[in-house]
Formats: C-alpha cells, sequence, structure tokens
DNA sequence: TGCTACATTCAAAATGTATTGAATGTTTAT
DNA sequence: ATAAACATTCAATACATTTTGAATGTAGCA
C-alpha cells in the first residue's frame, strides 16, 4: 500500500468510526488529517484536502475546538487561522470521554435513579433488575470518574498493564 | 413522579442514549419496555405501547434477538410471539460490548496498524503520533479483550471496586 | 389441502441529519 | 473610514436513515 492510500484509509476509517460512535463523520476525518499532518492547516487547506465546504469545514473545526483536542495557531504577518492537533493520544481520548460522560452518561445515571424511586418495590423481578442496572451503572460512574479525575495515573496504570500483557503474549 | 411517567422518561432516556451511541432508538426503546415489563410481551403489545408500527417492532425486535439480548419464549396454545429480555444487566452490557467491539473497535485497530506500516519512519511528529495512538488502542483493546474472555472475574472485580468506592464516599 | 393467525419483508414515504455556499460578520492594514 | 482578506452563520438543499404498511411468507390446525 502507497503512503498515500493508507493516509485516505486511516481517515475514512475514522470518519466511519466517528460516525458510528455518535460523532459526525466530517468532524472525524478533519481531524484524522490534522493527526497526519505535522505542521499547522489552514481552513482552506482542510476543506480542500477532504474536498468539504469551507462552511463544513469551519463547522467541523469549531466543534474540535470545544472539545479542546485542536489549537489554533497564528502565521506572523499571515491573517488565516491555522490550526494543529492535541498531539496526545491520551489527551485526546481523555477529552473525548470527559465530555461525553458528563453529556450523555450522567443524565442516563440521573433517570435511572428516578425510575427507582418511582417504583413499587413488591411487584415481581422488574424492581430488581432496574436495581442491578442502577448499580452497574454506578459503578461504571465511579470508575470513569477516578479514571478521569487522575489521568496520569490512569495512564500509568494502563500502560504497565499494556507492558504486562505484552509480555506475556511474547512469552 | 408518577410511576407511569417514570416509566415513559426511562424509556425515552434510553431511547436517546442508544440514539447518541449508533443504536437505533426504536431498539433501544424496546428494549427498555422489556426491561420495565415483567412477563413476556407479544409484538403487538409492543407496538402498541411504543406507538411504533408492526414492522418496525419485528425489525427492532429482530435486532434484539440477534445480539442475544432478548428471547424468545412460547405461551402454550397461543401462536403469538412473546419476548422476554435477558435479566442480567451485566450480560447485557457484555453482549453488547463484545458485539461492538469486534465489529467497530478490531477493523479501527487494523487500520491504524496498516497505516504505521505504509508511513516512512523519519518525517516530523506524525509517525511517533500514530505509533503512540496504535498503543492506546492495543492497551484497550487487550483491556477489553482481558474483560470480554472472563464475564464472571470482571463481574466480581468491578463489583469490589464498586463497594470499597461506596464506603469511601460514605465514610 | 386450504384457512387462519400470525411474523417478516421491503418499496415508498416521512423524517432527520449533514452539507453547501451566498450573505454576513470580523479583523487588519492603509 | 474603507477595502481586503479572511472566518462564520444559516437558510436552502442534498443526502441518509427510519418508519410505515401492504404484500408476502410461514406455521398450525381442521
Amino acid at each position: 500500500m502507497t503512503e498515500k492510500e493508507a493516509r485516505e484509509r486511516f481517515i475514512d476509517s475514522w470518519g466511519t468510526m466517528g460516525a458510528l460512535w455518535g460523532i459526525n463523520a466530517s468532524v472525524a476525518r478533519v481531524h484524522a488529517l490534522l493527526l497526519l499532518t505535522d505542521g499547522p492547516l489552514s481552513l482552506d487547506e482542510i476543506a480542500r484536502h477532504l474536498a468539504i465546504s469551507r462552511g463544513n469545514a469551519s463547522m467541523s473545526l469549531k466543534e474540535l475546538k470545544t472539545w479542546g483536542i485542536i489549537r489554533l495557531v497564528k502565521a506572523p504577518g499571515d491573517r488565516q487561522d491555522y490550526y494543529v492537533t492535541e498531539p496526545d493520544a491520551w489527551r485526546i481520548f481523555f477529552l473525548i470521554a470527559r465530555g461525553r460522560k458528563r453529556r450523555e452518561f450522567d443524565p442516563l445515571l440521573g433517570v435511572v435513579n428516578e425510575t427507582l424511586t418511582a417504583m413499587p418495590k413488591g411487584a415481581g423481578a422488574v424492581p430488581g433488575r432496574i436495581r442491578q442496572l442502577q448499580d452497574l451503572l454506578q459503578t461504571l460512574d465511579w470508575l470513569g470518574e477516578a479514571a478521569l479525575a487522575n489521568e496520569d495515573r490512569c495512564r500509568t496504570a494502563l500502560a504497565m498493564m499494556s507492558k504486562l500483557l505484552g509480555a506475556k503474549k511474547k512469552g
């Protein structure tokens, strides 16, 4: 495979993955392009490379900015806005995870708690089932909070595990 | 809040959450209804309760069946198909997670590996960046495989952590 | 076999989401 | 103040997904 093909496949894959997980494909593709690019890219260059409109590029960059995973850089004597991605894969991961947890997961946990409160206790299997669901979500919540509150520790712990698992696999 | 309101909120929330994570809202709502229902439900009852067509209900049930999180039950002397949900929240979680990992995550990891292979090593920050991304995905992959291969152990471990964390919070 | 009671399929319609690009805002330089 | 060079917005349009329901398939029963 040529490098060019590989780049295209990466961008497409990233976009597809994004779409499957509720992230707009254009947004994901813009980010993929930035990941594959060393220097800063202008809105124009991004729109041209991905064959999307400037408007779309602008919106996509706006969203990536609100997530905090890209950064605006200015070149002296140049009015254009240039963008670079946050280079650290782990930080990108945490930034996205934190946002989605707050916006999407936390409200669900709230609703499950409410549901359980409003539910009569005696009747059948349902209350126990929802109770167990609450338990599961609560555990995931604690786990998530702990991980997100201690990015560095979480990272280190996972890296250690990774090494151990990698060694195991080889040995 | 009345019980009825709570049930509606739960179903809506489950559907919204599903939609945000790339699961069809009708499918998620059908499952939510089954979670909230003690006995088996027929296709007709489901369509009526959720105010969706029989066709839609049929498709949604089909999808839930392929995921293995609902089960068909037959009543003697009744030709209708009735459905119940897998009652165990953890098993539901694992069944969904396993399927999505295989279908969505694994191919992405493959593409990232290819990208890295096809990429010249010397040039700038990009190869290192993609390398780090590969590392992160690899770690998540190992973690996921380990968890999915040992449902019961994973469950126990998380339950223990949950208790410890819960105790900490109160104490 | 033919009838009945159901489930399933799938083309068409409805709905929802993403994209475009002309119009509008903003900043900088003169 | 004006123009030039850009970014942003948003109404219109294109595209994709979801939903419907009539047509079709299937299994049980007489």
